[in-house]
DNA sequence: ATTATCTATAGATCTATAGATAATGC
DNA sequence: ATTATCTATAGATCTATAGATAATGC
């Protein structure tokens, strides 16, 4: 466990921390990680490049972090997830584009050769589907009403709600998200 | 028509520019478009980085010959498209992790502000879910058997096509696109 | 005392321009 | 003649290290 405990007394250290790891956020959702420069991080906290790698050592430590707040926003207990609170995630996202932004340039640039995130998306999927998986299972036992198995209908569910993000952040006057996530689960849902 | 009739005799310098392009599409899946140095895609054709320049004035020009590239690639004729047929382009696809990748690549970047493929993709993925639209119409009419119209099924058809690439880019082992495109496409075609 | 931040700087890249030389096409 | 390619190089970045100074915590 990263945090915990110490949460609610943070030190100035992990203070600062997490001040950079919001601001690479918003430089990678920008630039994307490549294109995502320390200076231009440490300018938006009111610090040199230098003074960043006092607290992150090297650009990649900035990007492990960086996924490790992922981690944490996605870690809900897979019992608390129902269909309907997907929906709910959906429309959520759909409201803070940034961080949807972020992530789907690192995605992007995950599938390249030798990528830092690469593993951790591949990790992060694996981990995905199964808790889809299992979502639907909750929800509908063995087989979906369509005749799917919680386990094929699970890389369904996470491959139209990734693709549906990139449909929308190019365009999000032409793709309401929270509504074309919701007509496939209808499809999901219907016999 | 940027090729045509011209295609049967093609100068010395078409052919070194479309093996310049060609050698992009590589270095850009291996790398992305910023990783992607024009050393790097000059080494591969056996020319200097200023050789290259030559042929493609600016990193841009290059990256814009790229996505014309992949635009001769889509642009079959509506009619020709049937539902079958994308399973077959699937299973095509499927069979060249390297194109794909590259594409992939660019998409995620292209969401970054002020990519230079980010107008080409919002345009293209205009033009591709009104073919999507097209095509589940000439296939259904107005409605799906789920009761969905085409307009709103492109988008998610679109979705599952893209989402599952990343998937299957990151663990080809676990996800069988094109059984997964197969499953959607039953749903979609399902009462 | 320890932690945070800065200045200075090394060492790699990267894109792009200028101008010379080699190869090719009429 | 024109096109293709090369050498040389300018001018910007970029990450990271070394070592000095300023701020903070006990």
């Amino acid at each position: 466990m990263p945090y915990g405990d110490a949460m609610a007394t943070r030190t100035r250290s992990e203070e600062r921390r997490a001040e950079i790891v919001r601001a690479a956020l918003e430089v990678i959702a920008e630039r994307g990680y490549r294109g995502a420069s320390l200076a231009a991080v440490a300018e938006r906290v009111g610090l040199t490049q230098q003074g960043l790698l006092h607290h992150f050592p090297t650009k990649e430590a900035l990007l492990v972090a960086v996924l490790k707040e992922r981690d944490q926003w996605d870690a809900v207990p897979d019992t608390t997830w129902r269909a309907d609170l997907l929906v709910s995630l959906v429309e959520y996202n759909a409201m803070r584009p940034g961080i949807i932004q972020t992530f789907s340039a690192l995605l992007g640039e995950s599938v390249t050769e030798g990528h830092p995130a690469r593993e951790f998306f591949t990790k992060r999927y694996t981990a995905v589907r199964a808790n889809m998986a299992s979502v639907l299972r909750a929800e509908y036992g063995e087989r979906l009403p369509s005749g799917l198995t919680p386990e094929r209908a699970a890389p369904l569910l996470v491959a139209v709600m990734d693709g549906l993000q990139y449909q929308w952040l190019l365009d999000p006057e032409s793709v309401d998200m929270p509504a074309a996530f919701r007509d496939f689960l209808t499809l999901l849902g219907e016999r």
